[in-house]
Order: structure tokens, then sequence, then C-alpha cells
RNA sequence: GGGCGUUUAGCUCAGUUGGUUCAGAGCGUUCGCCUCACACGCGAAAGGUCAUAGGUUCAAGUCCUAUAACGCCCA
């Protein structure tokens, strides 16, 4: 390896490595038997979009548990892609084309569908190239595009498969009409936001009578639709008038006066009016009593050819004011009051949605609800944070039939054919369409058949996607093998649209879950808290973060940030940390391997034994190891848990505090004071070898800089990576708590003396000397045999320790774990700052004492209490007397 | 209206099953250091009545109830 940088640079790495393992075909799952399959299954992102920090988040947890599965030893296999996106993509390609002053319609649908193919090609795939500069380990192979052909078979099938169980219908129904979008939207598409409207009163004459009645409304427009004015059967106040005649202001039409129970006597009036064509509940209402449906607009929003000539053309708000300034005309506008109620918007566009009668394909969705319901209450799909499962139930006990069908061109056309006769047949190619046809008309001939002009929902193909990726429905060998997918990583929004949707897909069509774990992400803000969204510019752009700070700082700062179920209060900064912890690895990386090279020349040619002599092992050495063995053993658990964060931090943890402060820090010292070349040579291999497990742990979150620093540490062959070294597993029988306790006393030792040298403001170069007075010989023999390392660490001369050691005079002074620690300062010491230093430790386990000795006093305590806990209260007091004591004691000759 | 989440250090947040000196981390602040890996660094320090009020328990940041503030979802 070439001599290391002194700071990482993430640039001249990333794709570098990224070739590498491209070119080795490192990401590429097969059907292997001899191993168990992982699979996940990417959330395919639209292919208009471009990459957001939502993405980098969502991809950095997929590519984590991928990688890390992949190094335990599965068969991991992450298939990546992207949908179609129907309403967004016909959007962005009639804008181009208008810059050209080319219209959609004019174009025609086949030359239209051209060009959205042509700009697929070129645009399509920047989502595709962005993920692959987050280092995303994506099966590229098997890429996919909802619109593919496989994919395109796979929703035909479904189709037809549904419609033929009878869970596919076709009818006039309100819908969700988007005016700008021209379509219909499923209920889940459409967005409610609460705002200040207005409630009109109108005044309505009862026919052949003085008798009025006001109606209360929100969309006065839609009046020119009623066909009825409902009142609760309970409402005394106009139990007289139910069955009368009503002349309709403005049209002059008659309508009847109806009872019905949907309506509220305390609502407005308590009469509204009923207009079946434009509101959902009106829709239901006219069912009930067999009500005319008029449709008052057409599909822009503007009033159409059923309202009187003056409103023709007019569009809905245009409507709106014109006809309440005739009413007020007329003296029928009874009055005016401010009123917030929630609208409906278009999750697309942003347009107020019209509820609309028109002819609409849908499913049924309870039959499908069922075992969809069933196998999460079971558990054998389990949601991470569980509490989603609730969100999820609610849903599937209250769910409502899913308009499937889209007025637009870009998607999947509905396999629909109309005959002549109105019947419908529904067929995978027009051909077959034929056949069937004329087994109920054998006169019928191909240009009798009218394909459905509409097409599908793009969440129709989304549902298929855990199977339809694998080739479904063609039976074979890598759906048998890969499905079904282990872990779905998705954003809790579209725990419906998509979520719920697969799983019952799953099962429909395939009789198995398509999915076992679904990690539910959290929702990336910014540092003041709000969404990032295009309209607010708060979204920073993460390829220009990754430019910045590294893709793998980018990865370890968001996940790091994301614990799971909480949203992140994100900004660039916070990358800082990421940067640094990466600069960190690195650097730790060059003095190890510094150090080795300096070893080996200073051997010259003389051999170098392999003294891997674990009897050489100091405490030290020992100490790493069990800490070494227990963060594995917590990241293991915290990754089968699905908490990513803490994962991170506890590897985090381990690499720049045991590793780097203490760990190389005391290997330092060691190397420095041999003077044996094989000895020095046993202690940096050792080293080395933890660090390389070390990259290992960090690889799935971390891929670039541990792939690199991998193959630096020693000659590789070509195509070996770190992607597919097997994944360090706990050895329970290395983690030692006694070494960890006797290296834990020597650490605040040197803390302590440390402390004393800052308070006491001593220079750095002046020499001190520490005496430690034990009570304990083998806390004594800790400290001899590590004396040459407390020295180093605390820029000392001298250290002793043994026991009954008389404290020198004039010295500073410490306990740790019932050790007293000595820093002799003749002339130096500061007697004020010395008196506070011991008052305040002194003051601060008093107070602990004091807790103890109220618990201990405490009869129920003591006689409630399991033994172990009244144990460790009873060495608490013994501990903090003692200590108190020779505080105590030191500062009294303080005093003297 | 129903449901869910959050409230812990100046800021951003960890804290799984109640019990280890449990009150933590990163950033920021203060002090001292370019100690031959790293100033994207090293050493040290200051800083919190764990939102509020009750309750359960020998023991509550952790469990229960209510309240408040903020946020999300559904109707």
């Amino acid at each position: 390896m070439p001599e290391l940088s002194k700071t990482y640079s993430p640039q001249d790495v990333e794709d570098k490595i990224y070739r590498y393992w491209e070119s080795h075909d490192l990401f590429h799952a097969r059907v292997n038997a001899e191993k168990k399959p992982y699979t996940i299954a990417i959330p395919p992102p639209n292919i208009t979009g471009i990459l957001t920090m939502g993405h980098v988040l969502n991809n950095a947890l997929q590519d984590a548990f991928t990688r890390w599965k992949r190094m335990q030893g599965f068969e991991a296999c992450w298939i990546p892609g992207t949908d179609h996106a129907g309403i967004a993509t016909q959007h962005v390609v009639e804008k181009s084309l208008r810059k050209e002053g080319i219209e959609r319609r004019a174009l025609g649908r086949e030359e239209f569908l051209k060009r959205v193919w042509a700009w697929k090609e070129q645009y399509g795939g920047t989502i595709i190239r962005q993920l692959r500069k987050l280092g995303t380990s994506c099966d590229w192979e098997r890429e996919r595009f909802t619109m593919d052909e496989g994919l395109s078979k796979a929703v035909q099938e479904v189709f037809i498969r549904l419609f033929e169980k009878d869970l596919i219908y076709r009818g006039k129904y309100i819908v969700n009409w988007c005016p700008k979008d021209h379509t219909a939207l499923s209920d889940d598409e459409v967005n409610f936001v609460d705002s200040k409207g207005h409630l009109w009163y109108i005044t309505y004459p009862v026919e052949g009578s003085d008798e009025t009645i006001i109606v209360a409304t929100t969309r006065p427009e839609t009046m020119l639709g009623d066909s009825a004015v409902a009142v609760n059967p309970k409402d005394e106040r106009y139990t007289h008038l139910i069955g009368k005649n009503i002349v309709l202001p403005l049209t002059h039409r008659t309508i009847k006066v109806i009872a019905d129970d949907y309506v509220d006597a305390s609502f407005g009036t308590g009469a509204v009016k009923v207009t079946p064509a434009h509101d959902p509940n009106d829709y239901q209402m006219g069912m009930r009593h067999g009500l005319e449906q008029i449709i008052v607009m057409d599909t822009s929003g503007a009033m159409n050819m059923n309202v009187p000539k003056k409103y023709q053309g007019l569009d809905r708000y245009e409507c709106r004011r014109e006809l309440l300034r005739d009413l007020d005309k007329a003296g029928l506008l009874a009055k005016t009051e401010d009123h917030a109620n929630s609208v409906g918007h278009c999750y697309r566009c942003d347009t107020v949605i019209e509820p609309y009668l028109s002819d609409q394909w849908f499913v049924k969705m309870k039959p499908l609800a069922g075992p969809a319901l069933e196998v999460v209450q079971n558990g054998t799909i389990k949601f991470y944070p569980e509490r989603w499962t609730k969100v999820y139930e609610h849903w599937m006990t209250n769910i409502r039939d899913w308009c499937i069908s889209r007025q637009l061109w870009w998607g999947h056309r509905i396999p629909a054919y109309y005959l002549p006769d109105g019947g419908i047949v529904v067929a995978l190619t027009k051909e077959e369409a034929l056949v069937k046809a004329q087994a109920k008309n054998s006169a019928l001939r191909m240009e009798d058949l009218r394909q459905d002009e509409d097409v599908l929902d793009t969440w129709f193909s989304s549902w298929l996607w855990p199977f339809s990726i694998l080739n479904w429905p063609e039976e074979n060998e890598d759906l048998k093998y890969f499905y079904p997918t282990d872990t779905l990583v998705t954003g809790p929004d579209i725990i419906f649209f998509w979520v719920a949707r697969m799983i019952m897909a799953g099962l429909e069509f395939r009789g198995e879950i398509p999915f076992k774990h679904v990690y539910f992400t959290s929702i990336i803000r910014d540092a003041q808290g709000r969404k990032m969204s295009k309209s607010l510019g708060n979204s920073p752009d993460p390829l220009d973060v990754i430019a910045t700070f590294g893709a793998d700082a980018l990865r370890f700062t968001v996940l790091y940030l994301a614990p799971l179920g909480q949203d992140v209060m994100y900004s660039n900064e916070k990358c800082e940390m990421g940067r640094n912890f990466a600069n960190k690895i690195w650097n730790a990386g060059r003095f190890l391997l510094m150090n080795k090279e300096a070893i080996l020349a200073e051997a010259g040619s003389a051999p170098i034994p392999a003294a891997d002599d674990s009897s050489a092992a100091d405490l030290s050495d020992r100490w790493i190891i069990s800490r070494f063995n227990s963060t594995v053993k917590d990241q293991t658990s915290a990754m089968e848990n699905f908490r990513i964060n803490e994962a991170v931090k506890i590897v985090y943890d381990f690499l720049w505090h045991d590793f780097c402060d203490w760990y190389v820090e005391f290997a330092k010292n060691r190397i420095q004071a041999s003077t044996n070349p094989a000895e020095k040579y046993a202690i940096i291999t050792r080293a080395l070898t933890i660090y390389e497990e070390t990259l290992k742990l960090l690889h799935p979150y971390m891929p670039f800089i541990t792939e690199e620093l991998y193959q630096g540490l020693t000659e590789r062959k070509n195509g070996e990576s770190i992607m597919i070294a097997p994944l360090p597993v706990c050895d329970e029988g290395a983690i030692d708590t006694d070494t960890e306790r006797s290296m834990e006393f020597l650490q605040n030792v040197i803390s302590a003396v440390r402390t004393i040298r800052n308070e006491m403001n001593l220079v750095p170069t002046k020499g001190i000397s520490i005496v430690v007075n034990c009570s304990d010989e083998a806390k004594a023999l800790v400290l001899r045999d590590n004396a040459a390392a407390i020295q180093k660490m605390t820029r000392a001369d001298a250290v002793t320790a043994g026991i009954a050691l008389a404290k020198p005079g004039y010295s500073a002074s410490s306990v740790v774990s019932g050790q007293e620690v000595f820093v002799p300062l003749e002339g130096l010491i500061d007697f004020a700052v010395e008196r506070s230093r011991l008052e305040k430790e002194i003051a601060r386990l008093q107070g602990q004492l004091k807790g103890v000795q109220a618990k201990l006093s405490n009869e129920t305590f003591v006689s409630k209490a399991p033994a172990d806990v009244l144990q460790k209260e009873n060495d608490k007091l013994e501990n903090f007397s003692q200590t108190i004591g020779k505080l105590a004691a030191s500062l009294e000759q303080l005093q003297a």
C-alpha cells in the first residue's frame, strides 16, 4: 500500500472501490443450495426522482442489513429497481413537450408513449446512478422497472385473475377526481388539509307555499346538481315539509324534501342539500332514495351543459362567486359564516379534489384484507417499531375498495375489452380477448373489440413488487429460492399504499407472505424540525454532502442519528461526526501500518519470528480481546433487534475509545519500550488483527473506507474483499470480567493522576512521581506491571505501588477503587485548590453514602430486596465510608 | 372527535427486561496541549429536581393514571 495520507480523503477512494466491487461481480446473488438466502426488495424510487436524504437513510439501512447478512454467510440479494410513477412521469414529459410547443393530445397516445420511453431512457436512471454513489451493494443485474415486460405481464395476470374471481369490478361511483390531472385517485392519494372556508346559508322556497327551507353548504356551486333536500326524520322542525317539493333557485327545477338518518340535525340548519353526483355521502343517500344523479361539471372542474346557460363553462370557483352574487341579489343568501373544514388535495399536484361520479375499476378489498391482517396479528410478519401494527389493524379493519383506474396514458393499460353489446372480456392480448368474446358471440370480429382507455394505478404494479421482480408468474428457481424476502425497509407514510397491499398480494398470488420484517424508517427533518421539501428548499442534496464529507461519513451519521421509530433532525454539519470518525479509523490504520513497517525495517534482514505467543499477552491484550468480543456480542444483538443506531454506536465507541484511546496507547508504549523486534512484531501484529476484525464490524455501515484499509493491511488476492470476509463471531470465553476490572482500575488511576495534573495547573513538561498505597496486593501488582504505561500516559517519572505506603508530604491525593493515589508536590501544591478538590469529592460521596444508609435502615428494604441487591448496597456502604475516611485523612493532614 | 408519538445537559439526542457510583454520548463552552497516527486530534473540567401532579413498589428516567406543550396519522 502506498503511504497513507494524513487525513482520509474519500474522493480518492470511493469510485475506485465501487468499480472494484462491480468488476468482481460481488453484488450478484445466485441460487446456492449451500447457503441460506437473504433477500431485500428495494422500495422502488420514482424514475422521475432524484436522491433525497430520505433515500439516503432508507438505502443506508438496507445496505447495512444486506452487507451484514452477506458477511454472515447468507446468499444476500438486494434487488433494485424503479417505479414508473404514472402521474408524475406523465407530468414531467408533458411539461418538456410543452416547451417544444407540443400538446399531449395533439401528439396522440402512441407517439406520446414513445416520448415517455425516450425520456425514461435518458433521465430515468438518475436516481439509480446516485444510489451507487452511496455505496449500495444492490444486485444490479436484477434491476427491474415496473413497466418492464415481465412486470407488466404480472400486472395483467393479476388483473385477469382478480376479475375472474370477481374481486375486480367496474362501476359508476363517486371517486376523488383531480381536475388538473384529469384522473381519478384512490382514497389514499388524497391529502386532507384544514382550511378556513365559509358556510353559506341558502334559502330554498317550498313549492306552493310561503315557507322556505334554509340549507347550509360549503360548496354552493354544487347546488346546481341538487336532486333533493334532506332532513333528519326526528327533527320536528321539518317533519311537516317531508315529501313537499322545493323549487331549486336559479335552475327552477323541482326537487323533493326527503328524510334520512344520515342528516345531523345540529349541523347548520339541520337541512342539507343533496347532490348525489358530487358528494360521497349524498351519493349514498341518493342510492337509498333513488335520486337522480346530475353531473354538473366536466373533467376540468368547469360547469357543464347541465347547468343554466350563464354558468356553463365557468370554472367551479368562478361559478361559486357568480352564483353567490346571484343568490344574494335574489335575496336568497340568508347568511355567510366562517367555517373551518378539511379539504382534500391531490397528493401529486395539490389541486383541490372534486368528488366526481364516473366509471372506474375497483378491487374488492375485504376478502384480501382478512388474511393480510391475520399474518401481522399473529406475528408471522413483524413490524419495527411494533406500534405500527395498530395503525395497520385499524386501516385493515376499515378497508374500502380500491379505485385502480387512472385516466392517464402512461401506465399499464387495463386489459379489458368492451363488446358492442356492452359486455366485457378481460384477457392478456387482444387475440385472446377475441377468442373469449367469440365464445359468447361467434360473429364478433377483432374490430368489434374496444380496449379500455384507462391505465392502472401505479401501486397496482408496486404491490406485486416482491415477487414480480423475481419473474413471477413464471415459476423459476430464483423465485423459489429468494421469495419470500426477508426485510422490507420503508417509510410509515406508505404503510397503506404499499406495505399493506404487498402483504395482500403476496398471500393472494403466492400463498406466502412477501417479507418477514418491516422496518419503518424515521422521517428526516431539517434542523428546525420541518419536513424536507422542495418548496422550502431545506433539503440538502446528498451528492453535495458526499462530495464534502464522503459517502461513509454520510451513511454513518444518518445511521447514528436515526433511532428506530424516531424522527431525525438533520443538518449537514452533523456529518462532521461521521467524517471525523472516518478520519479516526484511517489514522489508527495508518499508525499501525507505519509501526509495522518501521519494525520490519529495524529488524532488517534478520528473520522475524512469528511471535504471536499468547503467553506474551499482557493485561491490555487480554482486555482488548475481551472488549472486542463484548462488542461483537452487543452489536449482533442490536442488529438482530433492528436497533441499528445502537449497533453503530457500539462499534464506534469500541474503536475510538477502547481501541484508540487505550489499547493503541498501551501498544505504542510497549513498542517504544521494547528492544526485541520479535516482541514488537507480536504486539503490532496483535493490534492489527483486532483492527482488521473491527473493520469488518464497521463494514456494513462504512463500506468504502473499510474496504480501502482492508486491502491495504496486507497483500490481498485479486477479487478478495472485506464484503465477503466472514463477520467475527463472539467468543464468549474471551469475555473476562476480571481482566476488564483490572484494566478499569488501571485506567482510573491514570485518569486520577491526569486530573490532578490539570487541576494543579502543572505544565505538561513538569515531572512528577506517583505513589499508590494499596490495600490489595493484586491491585498493586497491576500497577507495578504497567508502571511504564502509567508513566508514559501521565508523564510521570516514577510509579511506586505497594501495601502500607505512607503518604508523602505535600501531596495531592485521590482514592481509586479504595486505593490511595498520591502525587507528591512539594513546593508546587496549591493548598486551597487541593482542599476544595477533596472537600468536593467528600461531599459527593457523603451524598451517595446518605442514600445507601437510608436504604439500609429501611426495614422493608432489608427484608424484601433480593440478596444480591442488598449485598451491593452493603458493599457500597463499606466502600463509600472507607473512601471518605481516606480523603478526610488527607484533608486533615493538609490543614495541619 | 379517535389513535399514536415526543418532552432527559446550552443544542441534537441515547438510555432494551425497574436494582452495577445511573444520570450518559456527540456538538458547543472553559482550561491545558501541534506528546514522533489523527488539531477532522489528545488530556481535563463545568453543566441536568429526567415536562408537571399523583400512584404502584423495598426500589422509578424506566411501570400506571391524569394534566400541559409540541408533532404525526385517521375520521
